[in-house]
DNA sequence: CCAGGTCTTGTAAACGATTACAGAAATCTC
DNA sequence: GAGATTTCTGTAATCGTTTACAAGACCTGG
């Protein structure tokens, strides 16, 4: 592969002047930048951005930590932020951790190795000593979705305490006494605020959720279809029930398509986040949808603000919306 | 951040004898490599790769270029592909061409820039002479579903034209004769096939496929959409519908909803690409599903193979399956 | 006791860019 | 036409690694 030395060479300049030429530094004239930008193209030049980057102390590169593209959620985010790097002039490098802070820390390892310039993440847990040794390092970070206390980083999040607030006052209004939550896990700050926002929304409102009714998932589809297995079982079954995020919600609508279920007949359901196809569904789910290209885009926008200017921005909280459809309607038609 | 140098300062030692004890190198007393160890923990060391990959002439990353991960196929594939690579030791770095051969190319341009290792993509035409180009500069390449005739590089694919032909019979067998195909662009590989497997399978069971019912769209919701809708629209309306892939399955199912048809009396479906929700819906959508985690692994195998070892593996192709389901049934009931 | 090993270590040259600095050439000013 | 100024160019240092090569230390066997 040609080096900016070949070009040099086949130009009859130095180094510099290639250099200057093809980065439209002034103070090269003319002559010599069109004979620069030929003998470039004649040897097939392509400048080295690993040379540069050592130079520069710059790779052009953003890391963005997650725990899984293939949530829905996430798969919005990545494609939001790569936009918007690649918008900015930045590549990125794609994690997924499986929710395992082990994996999570070495991916952070590799990514400051790799002297990314920016490091966007949605941490497996609300606490990370690994994390925190990070962030001393002085790479700009940015948490989506998820954070850790203790990291002094900006935070792009949709707060879903109201839309939620507002879920819980549609079941009461439809006669719904015995509400359920299929919640994430309480470690993590979302899960946390879900489950809370339900059961204090529930609570004033004078439908306290019995233990029975609260089952904690981990925010994967499996977790989520064994929980509603185990609701249905229950001798006096919920009428209503809250997934804290997609996946869960489809392996409980799994398990209540399973034991031939009507929606919403003899359950009312309703999830934490909108994906495509719930409103295709027989009948359409009612969600709480989060503004999920905004997040993404906000927070790619921050990181690279903070890369660039070294500012340190403002955390951005959106709203969440609740979607209401099919699936909410009047309790107890069969009970 | 602390350098190598910094590193052998504390330890009292050069920067080779850091270098080969932290590599585990052979050749360093262990007293010496304790010593290091102890100094690069004390200092907080963390190797420079920007400059490792200078010097060694490789960046342990590998380049992923696909449509849109948010098509759920190449989610699934980018999820494979990052395990694999992760895996084998390598960071991923991904970019969404939307299908655009100008936003691809740009995208190969800083993959090249940046030295990635290997590349790994699905091109937006069958032609490219950029990519042609690229593959001459010598960077290994593996093509993922689609392919470029004219470039010399390994094929991870499924093969689906058995799998249209046993859906063309199914749908022949339950008295089907107005057949109609809302295909993928007849540039891409993958679109083309599937066109004309359903075509030439219905042709060879006395069903030709009249111009009217065949819709040529871009793999992309709206156009399923548009594409049903102009269907459902003709004076003598198809009785069953094969969408080529899952996002434009999505589109015609909206469209679908939208006139209140119900499936499968008045209209027969089936897509080409298999999602979680197909089995949810009422009724289950029959689909053709290719074996994606494979696919994903398959590739990324392939390219770090070709990365490691310079050889030059075959082509991989994986047999698509038809996931026979409620959304395809016998005709006319309505008609 | 010394030639010839083996082990361990350090020095310095890459890798390919950017850029401070200095010098050369051209232009301007009076 | 001399000096000042501007414009252009090249030399060489730098970024942080890895590793070829040389050399010193220590053994071993005759």
């Amino acid at each position: 592969m040609a080096t900016i030395k070949d070009v040099a060479r086949e130009a009859g300049v130095s180094v510099a002047t290639v250099s200057r030429a093809l980065s439209g530094a002034q103070g090269v004239s003319e002559e010599a930048r069109e004979r620069v930008v030929a003998a470039s193209r004649r040897v097939g030049y392509r400048p080295n951005a690993v040379a540069r980057s050592l130079r520069m102390e710059a790779t052009k590169t953003l890391g963005l930590v997650i725990p899984n593209v293939m949530n829905p959620f996430f798969t919005a985010v990545a494609r939001a932020v790569e936009d918007a790097a690649q918008e900015a002039g930045y590549s990125l490098v794609l994690g997924n951790t499986d929710e395992d802070p082990e994996k999570e820390a070495r991916y952070l390892d590799v990514l400051l190795e790799k002297r990314v310039d920016g490091i966007l993440m949605s941490p497996a847990r609300a606490e990370s000593a690994h994390l925190e040794e990070v962030a001393r390092s002085g790479v700009p970070v940015v948490f989506l979705d998820r954070y850790v206390e203790a990291v002094d980083a900006p935070v792009v999040r949709a707060d879903g305490r109201r839309a939620v607030g507002e879920l819980v006052g549609c079941l009461a209004e439809l006669g719904h006494e015995r509400l359920a939550v299929i919640s994430g896990p309480t470690e993590t700050v979302s899960g946390r605020e879900r489950l809370e926002a339900f059961l204090e929304g529930a609570k004033a409102r004078g439908l306290p959720v019995a233990d029975r009714y609260v089952k904690v998932g981990d925010f994967r589809r499996e977790s989520g279809e064994l929980a509603m297995r185990e609701l249905l079982a229950l001798e006096d079954p919920p009428t209503a029930v809250f997934a804290a995020n997609n996946l869960m919600a489809l392996g409980a609508l799994r398990a209540l398509d399973a034991v031939g279920a009507r929606l919403p007949e003899d359950v009312s359901f309703a999830s934490f986040d909108d994906v495509s196809w719930f409103e295709l569904m027989k009948p359409p789910v009612t969600a709480i949808a989060q503004p999920i290209a905004k997040l993404g885009a906000a927070a790619a926008r921050i990181l690279t603000e903070v890369v660039e200017d070294g500012t340190r921005p403002e955390s951005v909280v959106l709203e969440a919306e609740l979607v209401l459809r099919g699936s909410c309607g009047p309790v107890g038609r069969s009970a």
